[in-house]
DNA sequence: CCCTCTGCTGTTACCGATAGCACTAGGACA
DNA sequence: TGTCCTAGTGCTATCGGTAACAGCAGAGGG
C-alpha cells in the first residue's frame, strides 16, 4: 500500500484493482456498473480484488466523463435557524437516498455574498441548486440560466422565477395573520419585520400587513426594520418592545416576522408588567418550538419548511430524469397558529 | 453557444475559451492561477474571453490533477437540532473563507448508517471529513485511516480517535451539573439519557452522573433511556415525567440530556401541578434558547457548539497545510448555567 | 556577432474513470 | 463444415483541467 509523503493514500485506483484481479479497468467499471454483464467468476474475482484493496471508486473522476457530479448545491441565509435547517434536512433526506450528495453554503442574507458563492458552487459542476427566496442579482440569474441546471428556489412564490420554486405566499401569511389579530380585536397593530431590501420576504409580508389593515379600514402604522436580520435573537424583539413604548404607545399588537423576535417581546413584556395578550397581543412566525413553550403560548404562522426541503428534493429529481418541466412553481401553504399571546380578553398573563 | 437535449449546457469549457482568446487552454489555465506569469496584453485578452463566455473553470477536473477536491466532508446525527447545525456553521465559516465547499449528511444517530455514508462520500474525495461523536465502527475508521484524509471527531474527548478530536468531556458535564444538583439541596436525582449503545456521548454522561451520585454518597438511580432519540421533541420529556410519577415517586430532581426534553419535562410539571424548582428540579443538557425562554427559566450545561465546528475548521486548515500533527485533541469545555428550575427554596413556580 | 538568460507560450502526458467499438471464443444453426 | 450470433472482455479516446518540460524571441554580456 504505496504512501506519499503528505500521507495521504486516497485508496487504491480502478487500475489496481484491474491489475490485481488480472482484467483491465473497464471489467472493473462495469463489475461496479453492470455486473450483470460480467462472468459470475470475474465479477468475484474483481469484487475480491475490491474488497481486498478497499477499494472506493472516484465519483469525481466518473463524473468528469459523465458530466455531473452527483452533487446539489443548496444556499441558505444562514444555518443557525432551525427553520432552514428543517429545510436542509427534507432536502438532505430526498436527495441522499437517490445518491445524490448536498453541498451546502450560507449567504448571510446578502445577495452580493450569495453571487460569489453561486459562483464558486458552480465550479463544482452541481446537478442542480437550491436557493432561498426569489431575490438574486441580476448576474446570479443569468450565470444560473447559462448553467441550465435545474434550479429550485425556496421559501416564497411568485413569478419570476429562475426556474422552478416551492414556498408559499408571506404575503398572504402576513395577510391571515394580521387579519387574525384583527379579528381578535387588536386595532394599533405594529409590524416589526426584517430588511426589505435584500429580501423579498420581509417585502412581502409588509405588503401583506398593509393589506389587511387597509381592509379593515385601519392605518398601517410605520414598519418597524430590524436591521442587522443576522443576529436572530430574542434581545432583538425585546428592544423593539422598548423602543415602540415610546414611538408608539398606543400600539396595542405587535406582528413579528419570527417568533425568536416574539418570544423575546414577551419577556420583554414580562418584565416591564404589560400584560400580553391583555395589554398587548404578540404574535410570531415560523412555528418554532420555542413559541409553544413561552408562557403565554405564541401566536403564529406556521410555514411548511421541511416539505419545502423535501418537495425541493423531489422536484430536482423529477427534472433531472427528465419528467418535471421548467417554470414548475409549488405553494405548499401556510397556516395561523392561534394561541394565547393573541387570546384578548383571556388571561392577562405577564409573569 | 451550444446547448445539448438535456439543455445542460454547463457554461463554456477552458478550451472554448483558449480558442476565443486565440491561445492555448495552458494559457488561460495560467491567467487563472499564476496571472502574473502571463503577458498583460494576453491576460487581458483571455480575460476578455472569460467574461464573454460566462467561463466558470470546473474545479472538478481541476481537481482530478491535483488530486484533491477542495470539498470537506460532515456528518451529523441530525440537521432538525439546531445545536449541530451550530456546528455546521462554525465549520462552515471557517473553511468558506478558505476556499473549501461543505458537505453534509446526517445519520440518524446510527453508526451502520454512518458506515455507509462515508463510502459515499469518500466517493467524493473529500479533502477532510468531521464526525460527530467517536463511536464508529470498525471498519469505518480502517476505511478512514486507509485514506488517509485528515478526520475530525466533534462532541467529544478521548484516546480512540480516528485521527484529531475537538471537544468537551459530556463525562465532567454530566458529573458538574449532578454535583451542582446535589449542592442545590437535591438527593433523589433522575438521569433521563439517550440510547447509551450507539452513543458515547450518552453513556459518558451516564457515567457523570454516577460518579458523582457516588462521590456524593447518594444511589444513582436506573437511568432512563429514551430510545428514538431521533424524536427529539419535548413531549418525549413530557413522557418521561409523567413515567417517573409512577417508577420512581420520591424523586426530587431530574437531569435530561437535552434542553428539548427539559422543556417538555417543565411544561408537564405545570400541567401535573409539579412544582418546579420546589418540588421537583429540572436541569437540561446544550444552553438552546429555549431554555432561557421557559418558566422556570432552564438550569442547563453550556457546550461549545459552533466553537467546535470553527475549531474542527482550523485543525482541519493547519492540517492541509502541513502544520497541525496527527493526533490533536482539544477540550473546549462547558460551562454550568445554573437558572431558576434548579433553584431550590425559591418561587415554586408552576404556572 | 555569438551565447546565455529571461519571459512567455505551446506540447505532451496524465489524473481516474467511462462510452463506444473491436475483438475473441464458443454455441446454434443450416 | 461454414456462418452468424452472443457473451465476455479489451482497446482507444475522452471528459476538463494541470504539471513538467520544450521552444522561441528579444535583451544583455563578452
Amino acid at each position: 500500500m504505496p504512501t506519499d509523503k503528505t500521507s495521504r493514500n486516497f485508496g487504491s485506483t480502478m487500475a489496481e484493482v484491474a491489475a490485481l484481479a488480472g482484467v483491465t479497468k473497464m471489467t472493473v467499471s462495469r463489475v461496479l456498473r453492470q455486473p450483470e454483464k460480467v462472468n459470475p467468476e470475474t465479477r468475484a474475482r474483481v469484487q475480491a480484488a475490491i474488497a481486498e484493496l478497499a477499494y472506493v471508486p472516484n465519483r469525481l473522476a466518473g463524473g468528469l466523463t459523465a458530466g455531473s457530479s452527483g452533487l446539489v448545491a443548496a444556499i441558505v441565509p444562514t444555518l443557525r435557524h432551525s427553520i432552514f435547517a428543517d429545510t436542509l434536512e427534507g432536502l438532505s433526506d430526498v436527495l441522499t437516498q437517490a445518491g445524490l450528495g448536498l453541498f451546502v453554503s450560507s449567504s448571510a442574507y446578502q445577495t452580493d455574498i450569495e453571487e460569489s458563492q453561486i459562483r464558486s458552487l458552480l465550479e463544482r459542476r452541481p446537478d442542480a441548486m437550491v436557493l432561498t427566496g426569489l431575490t438574486h442579482t441580476t448576474a446570479t440569474r443569468e450565470l444560473l440560466r447559462g448553467f441550465g441546471i435545474p434550479v429550485v428556489e425556496t421559501w416564497e412564490t411568485g413569478d419570476q422565477v429562475v426556474d422552478m420554486a416551492v414556498g408559499y405566499s408571506n404575503r398572504e401569511a402576513a395577510h391571515a395573520m394580521t387579519a387574525e389579530l384583527i379579528r381578535s380585536g387588536y386595532r394599533r397593530i405594529a409590524f416589526v419585520n426584517g430588511p426589505m431590501d435584500t429580501n423579498e420576504r420581509a417585502r412581502h409580508r409588509a405588503e401583506g400587513y398593509q393589506a389587511a389593515m387597509a381592509e379593515a379600514g385601519l392605518p398601517a402604522l410605520p414598519i418597524h426594520v430590524v436591521r442587522d436580520e443576522a443576529a436572530i435573537v430574542p434581545e432583538t424583539g425585546a428592544r423593539a418592545i422598548r423602543a415602540l413604548q415610546h414611538t408608539a404607545p398606543d400600539v396595542d399588537a405587535v406582528f413579528f416576522t419570527s417568533d425568536v423576535f416574539a418570544v423575546g417581546a414577551i419577556l420583554a413584556c414580562r418584565e416591564l408588567g404589560i400584560g400580553v395578550p391583555g395589554q398587548l397581543g404578540i404574535a410570531g412566525f415560523h412555528d418554532l418550538e420555542v413559541g409553544r413553550v413561552v408562557s403565554p403560548t405564541l401566536t403564529t404562522v406556521h410555514v411548511p419548511a421541511l416539505e419545502m426541503g423535501r418537495k425541493a428534493g423531489h422536484m430536482i429529481l423529477a427534472r433531472l430524469a427528465g419528467k418535471q418541466p421548467p417554470h414548475a412553481r409549488h405553494d405548499l401553504g401556510f397556516s395561523i397558529i392561534s394561541r394565547e399571546s393573541s387570546r384578548r380578553g383571556t388571561n392577562q398573563d405577564s409573569a
